[in-house]
DNA sequence: CAGTATATTGAACACTGTTCAGATTAGTGG
DNA sequence: CCACTAATCTGAACAGTGTTCAATATACTG
């Protein structure tokens, strides 16, 4: 899995752009990334450890050993630093998800293999609680909607119906609807999960919960005849 | 539908606990849920129109033509005031998805009442959202699960679901379950489009998307027969 | 080595939520 | 009607936030 040709949107000059750059701009450019990438891991790291609200700032140019003006250099805004955060999180999620369709052969079932890679995406967020509630509360400003997530984990998943529909393994109007409705279940829930807005009184109700969702997904998406066959399988 | 009985979290005296307060206790503590409501007004009012960050306590204080240390007379600190802000939003959610259900005469198959229940769920989150992305992205601290949820919209949903169990309509292991999956899928829904990660380029996409999840979820409730008799219906 | 573009600092600005001593208010008992 | 007490409210302050900017330091180039 490749990364996404998305083109940076930090400020000043940085690498993969204009390709060979000579001598000292080259040399500028190189040390310019990594500073960036830094900066992004102590911010990563700084809402994984104290939550969203330990994210400031100048904890993040102390981190780095920077004085707090000097992120503005490389950051226009805090904001910019978040989104950039968003970028890189669903990397995660991507890089996670597809992981796990890679290791699943093709002797797996669509299905369950949708189901993998749900449970992926969940089991990712749940280990980056803070980043994943930060980044989704945001508002999306940068106009990145649906056409361009070639390679992002709904782009998987994507692919993955429209194999299924050829099939005939399930059957769906439009993939495209049927992934999005996929993803909104599984984001949120685990954004309820992740409020505090589900039980969690019996220990593993959650996982309960989500299967059982995904089980009534995975019904209806199955062709009109053979109902049962949902049932059995793997259960992650 | 009557207000749920939750106590209030507030400081100091307040009416509709000890039952009648006599002379001056009783006039404070109207005063007092008076200027509470006005503050909570306020603040519901600058959230719908400037945003979340437009919520800020000296902002509250001015609407109210007080001075900002006041507040805090009323409210421990802008947490609360948020937290209470997410149940009264919460109880518009819950009056909304009532009053269309109860619009529906019983003549409305079960299934299409659930998704009408969904449609006004997601139109009333869609008229506020600034003030519902807000509410749900603070985490719960209170404590209040599932189980309190007796007239919540979950809770009219799971009726719902359970009296359509019963009655053959719907095929479902646990209605709790399957209540929490839908649920999970709307809100899910609702904040990918608040927070720009759902296509909006062709006019009336995100309904026609809600759509076709809700009709997958329908066919996943449907028992192992008669698939077709959810395609048609009234779609809202 | 001198020159210059980039990097970095440190102090400031306008905000934020929150606290608190003191002044103001309002209903009550005498 | 007045003094009393308890609830209110103010205004100033504090610590912290994101952000800007003149001045300084740095590091590569010709």
């Amino acid at each position: 899995m490749k990364l996404p040709g998305r083109e940076r949107k930090g400020i000043g000059l940085s690498l993969n752009e204009g390709q060979e750059l000579t001598g000292a701009r080259r040399w500028r450019a190189r040390h310019r990334d990594e500073v960036r990438a830094a900066i992004l891991d102590a911010a990563r790291e700084l809402v994984n450890r104290h939550g969203a609200s330990g994210l400031t700032m100048r904890a993040v140019a102390e981190a780095v050993g920077y004085s707090p003006g000097a992120l503005y250099e490389y950051f226009r805004s805090k904001g910019e630093l978040l989104e950039t955060l968003y970028f890189q999180g669903s990397e995660g999620l991507n890089a996670r998800t597809a992981q796990v369709l890679a290791d699943a052969g093709p002797e797996t079932s669509l299905l369950n293999r949708m189901r993998l890679a749900a449970h992926a995406y969940r089991d990712y967020a749940l280990e980056h609680p803070d980043l994943y509630r930060l980044i989704f509360s945001i508002a999306n400003t940068t106009g990145s909607e649906l056409p361009d997530f070639e390679d992002s984990s709904f782009g998987a998943l994507l692919g993955l119906l429209r194999e299924a529909a050829e099939r005939g393994e399930v059957q769906v109007d439009d993939p495209l609807y049927t992934a999005t409705g996929l993803w909104a279940f599984v984001h949120g829930f685990v954004m309820l999960e992740l409020t505090g807005r589900l039980p969690s009184q019996p220990e593993g109700i959650a996982n309960e919960l989500f299967d059982a969702g995904l089980k009534v997904i995975a019904f209806g998406l199955l062709p009109r005849d053979d109902h049962r066959s949902a049932t059995g399988g793997t259960s992650v």
